[in-house]
RNA sequence: GGAGAAAUGGCAGAGUGGUCGAAUGCGGCAGUCUUGAAAACUGUUGAGGGUCACACCUCCGGGGGUUCGAAUCCCUCUUUCUCCGCCA
């Protein structure tokens, strides 16, 4: 959510930025303008209605101490009007509020300007790319015939169990899964990383905190009966654990990471794209957040490219790195680089990680702030990204280490699997 | 799930209808003293709105109500603790 204060300063600016994203957000910022002097002259009203009958309150109360009942009954009689007026002024004020903070949610962030414009990710801008991308036989498999002819993911399991989106891994599938995990969190923590395991349902109020809610509800699972969300991301809960927090300056720099099952809706499309592990209703992620001074925001974003770099260039699976175009980024985000692995049987790049600056966006939402040198409160800077989203490195990896004796496991990931080879 | 108790500032903990944004202690910050530090002493120390700056307004778990006036009384929700039951 964008500050109303930056708003109101800036708001021609931010027309302008946001054009990036395909948006003419003048509608909207003009009216948000109006609202907020609306707003800001009736709470004025009713501050100055509340601040009459404070005063007539005590001085009825020195009254009737003063034992001149008689005084204190006029002054009462003045009173009803004051409460009449500030009732209503009251409602009104917050009629206008909860209008201003409907509009306000409907503003993505501002894009950074280093974000290309573009409409759709076709114009996502190619800014890195690392590893040789493998010759393959001609009788080399896609990872779903590969899952099926070393028996170590069952998709129709997990249709008869659950439904589409919901894989079973078995065997060495299941070993492997495990040891990308421990892989990717022994990375993690061994960049600075604090592991933490966090609950994978949210409330609603984390759901705001980070922007799944109000903007892609239908995105997540809903728990009815207790109002409560599956996790699309790890994001969601870690980064909740600074909803309503006022940091020290020395805090910073604040990195978390942790493993979570992942659980995303994601109605409405089918086919090839979709198949075997390329979109999923359930998956494992190993996310990294950190929380950052916003003077040192954007170092970081580069220190966490640099950390999933080095991921996977241990992997040695072939990658490269798009900065996000304004029509592909995020709603919440300011600038965000999509890591993909190419999936060499499939001929095309999978999605493997996202790594993104949410500037004050976020924070704002969460009410995450910390102290400065002066002693006043500021939006802090948050961030996050995937190291890594498993069932696309684990299509990588079956699609690209094939061998004719069988999947050959990289060096990295032998020492956790305990074996070199599915076969 | 049943019975009871509780929720106050960074923490601990007073405050049961009026001058309470809230005693006191600890912690934090600044100063005095000291070569420096500790101790001691003095001062200061919640968040948000609003204003050029003041004034002023809101907030004592969340929401609603009673009252001229609520941290204090009532209703409701949530959470925590104790006891009982059930259970990985």
């Amino acid at each position: 959510m964008l500050q109303l204060q930056v708003v109101r300063e800036e708001k021609d600016n931010i027309i302008a930025a946001l054009q990036k994203r395909n948006l003419d957000a003048a509608p909207l910022l003009e009216k948000v303008v109006l609202l907020d002097e609306k707003r800001r002259t009736l709470q004025t009203r009713l501050d100055n209605t509340l601040a009459e009958s404070n005063k007539l309150s005590k001085e009825i109360g020195m009254l009737f101490k003063s034992g001149k009942a008689q005084e204190a009954n006029v002054l009462k009689e003045k009173t009803g009007g004051l409460k009449e007026e500030s009732k209503s002024l009251g409602d009104e004020l917050s009629a206008v509020a909860g209008e201003l903070q409907d509009l306000l949610y409907q503003i993505p962030n501002i894009p950074n300007a280093l974000v290309p414009a573009g409409t759709s990710e076709e114009d996502n801008e190619e800014v890195f790319r690392e590893g040789d991308i493998p010759t393959l036989d001609t009788n080399a498999l896609p990872h779903w015939e590969l899952a099926k002819k070393y028996d170590i993911i069952d998709f129709e399991l997990g249709v008869k169990i659950t439904g589409a989106g919901f894989p079973v891994y078995k065997g060495k599938g299941a070993k492997l899964q495990r040891a990308l995990i421990a892989y990717f969190l022994d990375k993690n923590t061994a960049a600075g990383y604090t592991e933490m395991q966090v609950p994978l349902l949210v409330n609603e109020a984390s759901g705001y905190g980070t922007g799944q809610l109000p903007d892609k509800e239908g995105q997540m699972y809903h728990i009815g009966a207790d109002d409560l969300y599956l996790i699309p991301t790890a994001e969601v809960p870690v980064t909740n654990i600074f909803r309503d927090v006022i940091l020290n300056e020395n805090e910073f720099p604040i990195q978390y990471t942790g493993y979570t099952p992942c659980f995303r809706r994601e109605a409405g499309s089918y086919g090839a794209h979709v198949r075997g592990l390329n979109r999923l209703h359930q998956f494992d992620k190993v996310e990294i957040v950190r929380v950052e001074h916003p003077a040192n925001s954007y170092k970081a974003l580069d220190g966490m490219v640099e950390h999933v770099k080095s991921i996977l260039r241990e992997l040695q699976l072939p990658y490269r790195i798009l900065r996000l175009c304004g029509g592909d980024l995020g709603f919440t985000a300011a600038l965000t680089y999509d890591f993909e692995v190419f999936s060499t049987a499939q001929d095309r790049w999978l999605e493997i990680s996202s790594v993104s600056n949410f500037e004050a966006f976020q924070a704002n939402r969460l009410k995450l702030r910390y102290r400065d040198e002066n002693g006043k409160t500021q939006l802090a800077h948050t961030l996050n990204g995937s190291s890594l989203a498993l069932p696309r490195v684990l299509a990588g990896i079956l699609e690209n280490c094939q061998t004719p004796k069988g999947i050959k496991i990289p060096d990295v990931l032998v020492p956790y699997c305990g074996f070199n080879i599915i076969s």
